[in-house]
DNA sequence: CAAGAATGATCGAATGTGATCGAATGCTTC
DNA sequence: GAAGCATTCGATCACATTCGATCATTCTTG
């Protein structure tokens, strides 16, 4: 055999083969056949379930179950949870370790917060609002009680609603803690900005009905600029991130008086 | 072949296709086949049992009975979509074919409508309105250029937002025409019902808000009744129903203003 | 060499499993 | 119907397996 075995890709793909041929297959055999260890292919696993290639049991893997995928694969935001997909996981599971239970909470739409809502069931007795299809989306599929949806005009470009209809109606709620997403984050000038205005209105919003505000954003945002600015750090409670942020960057934000929560 | 007897969700998903295949199976026989405890067989059953799969049995499953007159109230709209599903197709074409082209259109929440919404990308141009979450993300699969999504308390039941969120977005758009589900018909009465109260109120706005109004309904649904009345025929300038509706019900409609449209 | 990605080891938590036993259900007989 | 019997069911416990999260290490790349 020859020596492939450190592209981790080939592997994946090579598991997916054998799901489909054999119908399922054990952990156990995946462990012997490619001489990895469980936790690497429980990696491997976990990375084909989430992209609806397998679905998962215990002990293994087997055949999809479920024909149609609720999300065409192609939506844009599909593409970018591509991008440091790993410290989006942590920061969303961050973020909703941060609530205490009971909450109203507002998350906001990104593929950071489509994270933290696959997490949500982690504290089911809140209340949770989005502006943000998907989002929708998975608070259903784990059959969270109690959440509403901001809606109005959608907007593709980020899988959320817009626009008149989605003022009003966050002008009429308020929430405990919202969850933003942005584009950039600028730690010279103080601001947090995103590529669209419509958006950008909604999350103002957001911000005014919330008592208090986090931004949720991988270490690749900081210190990138996009067109429209949504807010200055002082309207802002604090930010979650990732460890892996430059410690240059940490030290100018510890100079703020932000909340820097690290996953 | 590799012994995958461990993996439990490969044994569910293959009890089901048993049961699909064979119309019921015994318990024992399962213990026999799969050479695994009672107690596990039966937490299997259970498990398919809540997921709807299929039927428990005193001693066994059998395939999941769809009765077809009535349909408990808590049924998911994924599996409520099982029931006569190639007359719903036909009819969700039917209404989608009755648009001329650039439309506001409000398609309501219920598998009819899931249908209808399927059929969208036909009239590309027209702008959809739904309360449905299952809706909105057929719209987006097909990208259909303007929609909007009523947002308010999502409810499960019908898989919709409803509430006061709801019903002032309502108040605040007009429609061209609605595409409205219900549970019964009574044609002698000259109402349509659903089960639902707050379901119900938001379609009453959403007639109110509307120029025309059709239901779109299979033939199962006439001559049944449910809880909450919606609309009577007077408020209705039509219904969108299939070819197999008896003969007596289509004479007895045809005293009526209301336009038949027949799939 | 430095940064990031992939990997392997470890441990507490979650899940699957089999056995037991009282309760519920179905069937037979009266 | 009602009584009695056999079967099936659900709840609970103990045990084994598997999972997810974390940390340290190795490998790859620029």
């Amino acid at each position: 055999m020859p020596d492939n075995a450190h592209l981790s890709g080939l592997r994946r793909k090579k598991i997916a083969e054998l799901v489909e041929e054999r119908g399922a297959v054990a952990v156990r055999d995946l462990v012997e056949q490619f001489g990895k260890s469980e936790a690497t292919i429980r990696r491997d696993l976990r990375k084909l379930g989430e992209s609806g290639a397998v679905t998962r049991t215990h002990g293994g893997v087997m055949m999809r179950d479920t024909p149609a995928p609720d999300i065409p694969p192609d939506i844009p935001n599909e593409q970018r949870m591509q991008v440091r997909p790993d410290e989006k996981r942590r920061i969303g599971r961050a973020a909703i370790d941060m609530l205490a239970g009971g909450e109203v909470v507002f998350l906001d739409a990104g593929t950071t917060a489509l994270c933290a809502a696959d997490n949500a069931h982690l504290k089911p007795e809140c209340c949770y609002v989005t502006t943000c299809l998907g989002v929708a989306s998975r608070l259903r599929a784990q059959r969270i009680e109690r959440f509403f949806v901001i809606g109005g005009a959608y907007r593709e470009v980020n899988d959320s609603f817009t626009g008149a209809l989605a003022i009003a109606a966050l002008r009429s709620l308020s929430f405990d803690i919202a969850f933003l997403c942005c584009t950039a984050i600028d730690t010279a000038r103080g601001t947090v900005a995103v590529r669209d205005e419509a958006y950008s209105q909604v999350q103002k919003e957001a911000i005014a009905s919330s008592r208090r505000n986090f931004v949720i954003a991988d270490h690749g945002k900081f210190d990138t600029t996009a067109f429209m600015r949504t807010a200055g750090f002082e309207e802002l409670d604090g930010i979650v991130t990732n460890q892996e942020l430059n410690r240059d960057i940490l030290g100018r934000l510890s100079a703020t008086k932000l909340e820097i929560v690290l996953a």
